[in-house]
DNA sequence: ATCAAACAAGACTAAAAAGTCTTTTTAATA
DNA sequence: TATTAAAAAGACTTTTTAGTCTTGTTTGAT
C-alpha cells in the first residue's frame, strides 16, 4: 500500500499559468491563419473551464500579451509581428509573478548567494537554465510545430 | 502601477515540502552531533509553524526518512549511516508525490514524447537535470556546509 | 506507581487557488 | 435604432493547501 499524496500537485507553473500558455499558443496559431477566436472555442480547443479561461484571457489582455475585440464578431487575436517578441517568460510573469524566478527553493525569505540555503548552489544553475529557456522561447517557436500538427494542446 | 499577482506562488516544491527538507537537514545536522531534537526546537530553528511541523515530521517518519522516539527524552533523529543513502528525491516524493517528476509542464493529461505539448522538448531536459540533481543530492551533501555554518535554514 | 515530557492521531479552521455566475459594456449588422 | 454576439467586471462558491487544537499514547525519571 502506497501512502497517498500529502501535499499539492507541484509543477513549475500554476494551473492558471498552464491554461494561459496553452490559450496564448492557440490564439497565436489561429491568428497566424488570419482567424480571430472566442472564449468558447479556445476553452474547447485547450480543454479548459470556459469561465475561468475568460478570466485568464482578461489578464493576458491587461498584460498586453493578447488583443481583444469586443462586440459582435469580436474575439481574441495576436498580431503576427508580435510572435517573435512575446516570450514564455512574459506569460509566466503576467500570471505567476516572479516567484519562480527569485524564490528560494527551500522557502527562505530571500534567495541569496551570501546567505544561501543548503540547496542553493545546486538549484541556482537549474533555475538559471529554466529562466534562460523561458526568456529565449518565443510564441513563434511554440506555434511552429503546433501549426504542423506535431505538438498538442490537449489530451 | 504593477498588476498584483494573479495566481499561486509557484515554486518547485510545495511549502510543506520546503519545511520537510529544512527539517530533515536540521535533524541530520543535530544527529551528526549525536543529538536528538524535538518539534519545538526544530520549528524554531527552521522558522516553521510548530503544529504543522509536527504533522510533516509524522509523514517523514512514516516514509522512513527520519526516526522518532516517543516519551520523555524522546525526539527525532537520523542514524548517521543513512546520510548518504537518503536523497532529496526521497523527501520530495514522500511529500509532493511524483508530479514534479512526471507531469506535463503545460498541464496535459500525460507528458509523452509521442504526443508532446509545445514546450515539451525544451522542458524535458530541464526536468531531467532537476531529477538527476535530486537523485544525486544526499543528506550528507546537504548538511556538509550547513554544519560549517556556510548555509542557512532560516532568514 | 505516578508524573511529566515527548510524539501520534485525527478533527477542525483558515487562507489561497481554482472555478462559476450574473450583470454590464461594446460594437457590428439587420 | 433594436438586436445580438461578443468580452469585461466583479461577486460568489468550491477545492486544495496550509495550519491549529485537542486528546491519546509512550516512556524515562522520580
Ligand atoms: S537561498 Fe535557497 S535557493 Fe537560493
Ligand atoms: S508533454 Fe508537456 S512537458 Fe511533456
Amino acid at each position: 500500500m502506497e501512502l497517498p499524496n500529502f501535499a499539492q500537485i507541484s509543477t513549475m507553473f500554476s494551473k492558471t499559468c498552464e491554461y494561459a500558455i496553452r490559450a496564448t499558443i492557440y490564439i497565436a496559431s489561429e491568428s497566424s491563419d488570419g482567424k480571430r477566436c472566442g472564449i468558447k472555442e479556445i476553452a474547447r480547443k485547450i480543454e479548459s473551464p470556459e469561465p475561468f479561461t475568460g478570466k485568464i484571457l482578461q489578464r493576458l489582455v491587461k498584460a498586453n500579451i493578447i488583443h481583444s475585440i469586443k462586440g459582435n464578431g469580436g474575439g481574441f487575436e495576436i498580431p503576427q509581428e508580435e510572435f517573435t517578441k512575446i516570450k514564455m517568460e512574459d506569460i509566466v510573469r503576467a500570471i505567476d509573478g516572479d516567484d519562480l524566478f527569485n524564490r528560494c527553493s527551500l522557502g527562505l525569505h530571500e534567495c541569496s548567494d551570501d546567505q544561501p540555503c543548503p540547496f542553493h548552489h545546486k538549484y541556482k544553475p537549474i533555475r538559471e537554465n529554466l529562466k534562460k529557456t523561458l526568456r529565449d522561447t518565443s510564441l513563434a517557436d511554440l506555434i511552429l510545430k503546433f501549426n504542423s500538427g506535431d505538438t498538442y494542446l490537449k489530451l
